[in-house]
DNA sequence: CTCTATTCTCGTACACCGTACGGAAATGAA
DNA sequence: TTCATTTCCGTACGGTGTACGAGAATAGAG
């Protein structure tokens, strides 16, 4: 751990974790499963937020030992990443494509965004580098084929990939801070007074008149909408 | 902190926090000062990363007990934002506003991109809800003042400042997991590996054909260039 | 069957974390 | 001087991730 840990590189051998070559056949038999201990783990992020999965608590709600959970993964931030993989299973795709590169592409994002806000622990998770797993990758393979009409190489394809899930995530993140801090009444209104204040003091005109003439209040939806279809939209092959 | 931290909705009352009324001149004269906490906390995070930054030791580091330093912050997640607001100081701005909206948009959006590579902890303490302290009101200050020739109503302006924000702190956040993974020889070469294998198996020929016709390399400086163009240029003032 | 190699289980223990508590020290006002 | 107020900080508590190693279970070898 010694340097990787200062910008988040991933601490994980993606050969070892995903490509493991089927147990031997000798020693005791396993009483728990990685795709148990995971389901618990998402299931404890989803109801209480990514802070309530410790150790502790996951090996409660599967029954065993603390103990024995590093049976199933070395350490807890590769178990992060197992959950990251399980959830991306819901992602599979219904829709065939259209051709249509730029509406694949945005029907891509909102599935992304959808799949997030149901699980808001998500954005946090992944930023921080993750390999990505089999499910993940399923989901990259879809991608890659909407991009198919870019006529894009490789590496630009990735890079779009990328770049895409990135400004969906940056954007879930805030809109679930906005909607958790507006929840408590008392915080967006000590918030406003405080703004109010800070408009009030004279040097900060620009703030002071943002503030006084607000227009009608966006929807997340379609803030998301706009901005995704600005992002797509500006996007060509050159 | 009951309900709250599930979704990371700010601890903080900014009120308290940005607008103490000077302190009463009673009592023991201070020996530290929150300035001097706060310079000491980022120089940590910047040398050694986010999850170096404890409260013991940053005490150490100004010279001072532990629990001293809860006379100048309540908690350490106020820190942290105390944190994000000393280093936006660097963010001022000396380039007078060119007129043109989507060019001072962009040096906007380029001087945070120069300011989160220089202190690569900031997109991970951006993600969760901040409350803006003073220096992330000047800044916000000006980005509302180039804002102002698209005639945006005040929602909107904020809104367009939020997203721009969000997608920049997105973008390094990849491009510093990027790097620090291919900063490990050994760790990039095992994905590289890993994702060859994946390709091999006959059921991701579209990843398959992207790793095998990768296209040039793309400089992290090129690509954000672009993806913020694509973004900005794609702005309108309807 | 016994023996042994292998694997999983998990109690205990350790270092580290954020911070509550409360006494000691320092200061200005009365 | 006395006292209210503020800062300083040692101690302690409940939490964390996980190293260690003893014990239990299993499968193959003899």
């Amino acid at each position: 751990m010694s340097d990787d840990a200062r910008s988040g590189a991933a601490g994980v051998d993606p050969e070892q974790l995903w490509l493991r070559p089927a147990k031997p056949r000798r020693g005791r038999r396993p009483s728990f499963s990685r795709e148990a201990i995971t389901a618990a783990a998402v299931a404890l992020a989803d109801a209480e937020g990514l802070e309530a999965v410790t150790m502790r608590r996951v090996a409660a709600e599967v029954g065993a030992g603390v103990m024995s959970l590093y049976s199933y993964t070395p350490d807890k931030e590769t178990l992060l990443e197992l959950m990251v993989d399980h959830v991306s299973a819901e992602l599979e795709i219904t829709d065939p494509l259209s051709g249509d590169w730029r509406a694949d592409l945005k029907t891509v994002a909102h599935l992304q965004r959808a799949h997030m806000l149901r699980h808001p622990w998500l954005p946090a998770a992944l930023s921080t580098r993750r390999v990505p797993g089999p499910r993940t990758l399923a989901f990259l393979e879809h991608a890659l084929a909407a991009l198919r009409p870019t006529g894009l190489d490789g590496a630009a394809k990735l890079e779009v990939f990328a770049q895409l899930t990135a400004f969906v995530a940056g954007h879930v993140a805030h809109e679930l801070a906005q909607s958790a801090a507006s929840r408590s009444p008392e915080r967006a209104a000590a918030e406003a007074r405080y703004l109010a204040a800070v408009a009030a003091d004279g040097r900060h005109p620009e703030l002071a008149e943002a503030l006084s003439a607000p227009g009608r209040p966006l929807t997340p939806d379609a803030t998301f909408t706009r901005f995704l279809n600005r992002l797509i939209d500006g996007l060509d092959t050159d």
